[in-house]
DNA sequence: GTCTATACATGGATAGAC
DNA sequence: GTCTATCCATGTATAGAC
């Protein structure tokens, strides 16, 4: 099997991170093996030596850029333990994001998979990183409201990660526009997270009218 | 002043009616001024001759197409009266946009944005016009709820739009994830629109603490 | 005014050098 | 095994035909 030497294994990197930084910076739409190779500073043939076509190698950045940036942030999602906490936390990602793009990258990538069929899997891939580590804390954090029962943390947990997805790349046109979403979202989570303050008596009404009304 | 003929006309919306289709179904990836005056049946060069760029083409596309889709679901917005009502369109919404791609477009020209500066605004615009009715629907619908007061219609017709971007860019990868993705939000829908069936005595509790919690 | 033929730039991929 | 020189396809833009 190949013994992947130190070299090849180099010149993989830099093309990884040239691939990222591309993405990020210039758009899906300006990303060509040759864009990626001048930004990892190696001839652009290497791109189709090492990883086969530039498809194979977003797909492979995907993976590689997702893990960094959630590893980034998994310990600080570990230890949310409150619905509050994890909207100060989604703003502070955010804010971050503004600079790093990784978000953004996902939103790219998510755009390029349309066309380049072989970005699909991988981009879902990457969203599952993000997607797996939001619901271990929705799982947390509703397991302590009264209504969590009614909650699919599985489901809720994709909404939130495609639904900041959106927004990182509405921020790329609106700044201003993408802010004041954040903000009536983050009200949004104080009305929910109010429910946990009712009394017994209006909670049980709360899941009267939820069991009413579930459906499936 | 130009008298925009007949023919010009008619090229001209051959050529924005082939950029939909080239967006939706190839991404912004692969619409170039070949592929978009392929789709549209005519030479290439039209494309710089009506429109000056490519870039200007896709911006004129953007505000021609999102007038479009968003004309079509004007009647039945403006028809919502209640959130889970407005939760129930957008499903339905999004099962005819799996087929027509029209939000999904915005997310590729939200992608495209990033490299050709010249698409943020148009981008910005055609989905101000969604947020537009958005909010008017929400103004709507939250003045009737005892907790409109610390909502913000403005911010969240933003998220409500840039979310519905990003479910639709997750559709493209992960089909049964966006579905359970907006299964679980419905479910949210139904928790928040609970709140209205509660007693005023658990109302009064829930808008102290909303009062106690909020910021600005 | 409208459109086509054509020039020039960029991108994808490989044959073969090291 | 690693990489470069080179080829052909695709993309952008314009000079000039109709």
């Amino acid at each position: 099997m190949s013994p992947e030497t130190a070299k090849s294994q180099e010149t993989k990197t830099k093309l990884l991170k040239g691939a990222l930084r591309t993405l990020t910076e210039h758009g899906i739409a300006k990303t060509s093996a040759r864009t990626v190779a001048a930004a990892a500073g190696v001839n652009q043939a290497l791109v189709f030596y090492h990883f086969g076509s530039v498809d194979e190698l977003l797909a492979a950045a995907c993976r590689y850029g997702a893990e960094q940036a959630v590893s980034r942030y998994r310990a600080r999602l570990a230890a949310v333990t409150s619905l509050s906490e994890l909207l100060a936390l989604g703003r502070a990602i955010h804010e971050e994001e503004r600079a790093g793009g990784h978000v953004a990258l996902l939103g790219q990538l998510l755009a390029g998979a349309q066309t380049h069929p072989a970005l699909g899997p991988a981009t879902a891939g990457g969203l599952q990183l993000w997607i797996d580590e939001i619901e271990r804390v929705l799982v947390r954090v509703l397991a302590g409201t009264p209504f969590g029962e009614f909650t699919d943390p599985a489901g809720l947990a994709r909404a939130v990660a495609a639904s900041f997805v959106g927004v990182e790349l509405y921020e790329g046109v609106d700044a201003a526009g993408a802010a004041s979403a954040l903000d009536a979202l983050e009200q949004l989570g104080v009305l929910v997270s109010a429910l946990e303050e009712l009394g017994p008596v209006a909670q049980r009404a709360v899941r009267h009218h939820l069991r009413r009304t579930a459906r499936r």
